[in-house]
DNA sequence: ATGCAATCTAAAGCTGACTTAAGGTCAAGT
DNA sequence: ACTTGACCTTAAGTCAGCTTTAGATTGCAT
């Protein structure tokens, strides 16, 4: 590794097209680490164009930062995730796809005889089922989509 | 329409699952409207359960309030959902989820080929866009996440 | 040596969908 | 009369995932 691999945070930015604020707030969060020049400013290692990629993706899957943090702490080292890591990761991810289309097919169903039978009755209706929702509370966005 | 037909907004919030503050945040957002009692309680039409059950079906199927807020401005007179304006927005909703699924069937794809090359090549693989942003200065392409 | 873009920090702001807090009022039962 | 519980309002807090702002510093090129 000579001074060539240490690159900027607005070339990272450029690479990955996340914006310069967005690298910092992941560095912040312990997403990804840098080093500093002696003058204070940040510097990447290119294989970290890698490692923000890999966190594109997965946030492109639906999971949030902190599961992403979860995968890769997972690793060895918190290392840049291998062709091998990867491979086992998305194979995961492949999962969490799997079952995103399997609850949009069960919606999508349940909304089919839905429209067939045009009821909107809460006792009865297979959409809208109160206790689904029982048990989620605290503040902040619900994501009602979740379950089945 | 007699006295029976006006209910409180605690008892909204019974039979619908929702919490009294929600329903309250619904009435500010124009969601929902009521009458007051010369106590300036609110006093909700029975068949606002319906249409808050609306409203709770349209969320679990992703719609932001936004959009739900427009799918109820454009029934005649604002009223709550009948049966049949219910079988037509929820036509629309099937699309949506239509759509969802298709996304989520390109993205497993592109994953299975890429689990099996393992590459985690920015150049190559069919999970980034490897398209440069045309005119952009500097060396190398930019990756930027595939929206399809 | 100078200019200016890139970078730095800390703190505040934003969206969405609410909840919680604080302090007061209303309605019903005893 | 008193107590209890449901209800009222306004304002601020919550969470995620950032962006924006403001003012200070660095680093590279001329």
């Amino acid at each position: 590794m000579n001074r060539n691999d240490l690159i900027p945070i607005g070339a990272l930015a450029r690479r990955t097209g996340l914006a310069v604020s967005a690298i910092r707030y992941y560095e912040q969060r312990g997403l990804i680490a840098c080093m500093r020049t002696s003058g204070n400013q940040r510097r990447f290692l290119r294989s970290d164009i890698r490692r923000l990629s890999f966190i594109l993706i997965a946030q492109k899957l639906g999971l949030g930062l902190a599961e992403i943090e979860r995968e890769l702490a997972a690793l060895p080292q918190g290392r840049t995730p291998t062709a091998r890591d990867w491979a086992r990761i998305s194979r995961s991810l492949r999962g969490e796809i799997d079952r995103r289309i399997a609850t949009l097919e069960r919606t999508r169903e349940k909304l089919d005889a839905c429209i067939g039978c045009g009821c909107l009755s809460l006792a009865r209706c297979r959409l809208y089922n109160p206790e689904d929702r029982a048990g989620v509370d605290g503040a902040g966005p619900r994501y009602v989509l979740d379950n089945g």
